[in-house]
DNA sequence: CTTTGCATTGACAATTTTGTTAAACAATTC
DNA sequence: GAATTGTTTAACAAAATTGTCAATGCAAAG
């Protein structure tokens, strides 16, 4: 239980902080409002104070978390004015390197979109709507046309966008697997690399060739 | 809230059955004994009867799931008396049925998993241990004889089976995204069909031309 | 029919958890 | 330096949740 220092950063801002920890590690129900005073080094009245209710304190921290998951998913469409191969596959390395700094991030985003209520579902088919429409149809058009020339086989762009996704998300789903896992234990660090390199490998090998 | 029949099946039963919807659905933090017991058609007193805690309750709910987890993840290997490509096609299509019996299972597994503490996980370890460390050397030597000839990638074992994991698994994880998916809306059958077969294809196409 | 043993219940107790409030405190302004 | 404003706390209140228990029901055995 390390105690944030308020002093430098600011009451609020330790609060939040500290709810973000406890709120992904324990998700809403598992998470505990004294819990998060204690840690932000403050009474639980301050929370309070500061967000009026465990919901409010709670909203806040899910539209910073699905900011960072749309943000993160949009890196997967890489750069369109690379060759296609070189675009996916730094697409696909620029999504995980992201989710590295966030590993707990897919498990609160699956957490989240499966609690989440029909009004949420709206905003969340706006933002998708919106922000990875776009990217989406580009990226078909891209694929297409390499299709028609033979170069890449020819597969729906949201296929693939799932496809990598899944991928890049459950390595850090599965991440305690790796206290499991049989033969040599090896350092979080040393699997991760290697099931990035995988998940590139297999995209790859799904379109060219 | 539908009320389950207590006469039919016995009420141990029927708490069973209320528990193991409750704990998938909310997870252990956010279920409500009260609620299973609702669910059960029964007092919560009685809940305390038959298996004194909440905890004790999830205890044997979690046995249950993780048998089904492992017998699950074996179902991967398939049947080693077909050639290398049908047996792993099968096996991916049979794992992936397997889920789609019980789809909520993936996100239980997951979030366990998580917030295992060290007892939990050398149980966990033995059981991987134990059922799978045979399966994973029998495919790793099929593989590398396949390889040796030419006629499949040469992959670690481990890796095909994370691979494959992830694909299936998160196909259920990510149901909800279905809501929010752009383009015309497919039903829910179609929408896991059309997961299959991308799997089936991504990992044939790592391994196999 | 009565006794015995298990099943079931309603009421209650204990604990946990969230949320409130009045008062103390600190900093800033006039 | 008094007033004002916003911050922080301890103590308290309210609600929710788990767990207990004595009393009741009820079916099978004697």
């Amino acid at each position: 239980m390390e105690v944030n220092d308020n002093q430098a950063i600011g009451t609020e801002a330790a609060i939040l902080r500290a709810a973000e920890a406890e709120f992904l590690e324990k998700g809403f129900a598992g998470a505990r409002t004294v819990a998060i005073a204690e840690k932000a080094g403050v009474t639980h009245a301050l929370l309070h104070y500061y967000f009026r209710t465990k919901e409010q304190l709670f909203e806040r921290i899910l539209k910073e978390k699905m900011e960072l998951v749309s943000s993160s998913v949009i890196r997967i469409f890489g750069d369109a004015t690379l060759p296609l191969a070189e675009r996916i596959e730094s697409g696909i390395r620029s999504h995980f390197d992201l989710l590295a700094t966030m590993p707990g991030l897919p498990r609160f985003f699956i957490n989240e979109l499966h609690a989440a209520d029909e009004g949420r579902m709206v905003l969340i088919r706006q933002a998708v709507a919106e922000r990875l429409g776009g990217l989406l149809e580009g990226l078909q058009r891209d694929i297409d046309d390499a299709a028609a020339k033979g170069t890449c086989a020819p597969v729906s762009a949201v296929m693939l966008v799932q496809d990598i996704l899944s991928l890049n998300m459950f390595a850090f789903l599965s991440l305690p697997m790796l206290e499991v896992l049989p033969g040599a234990t090896v350092s979080r660090e040393e699997y991760l690399s290697r099931r990035k390199e995988e998940n590139v490998t297999l995209i790859l090998k799904r379109l060219f060739r």
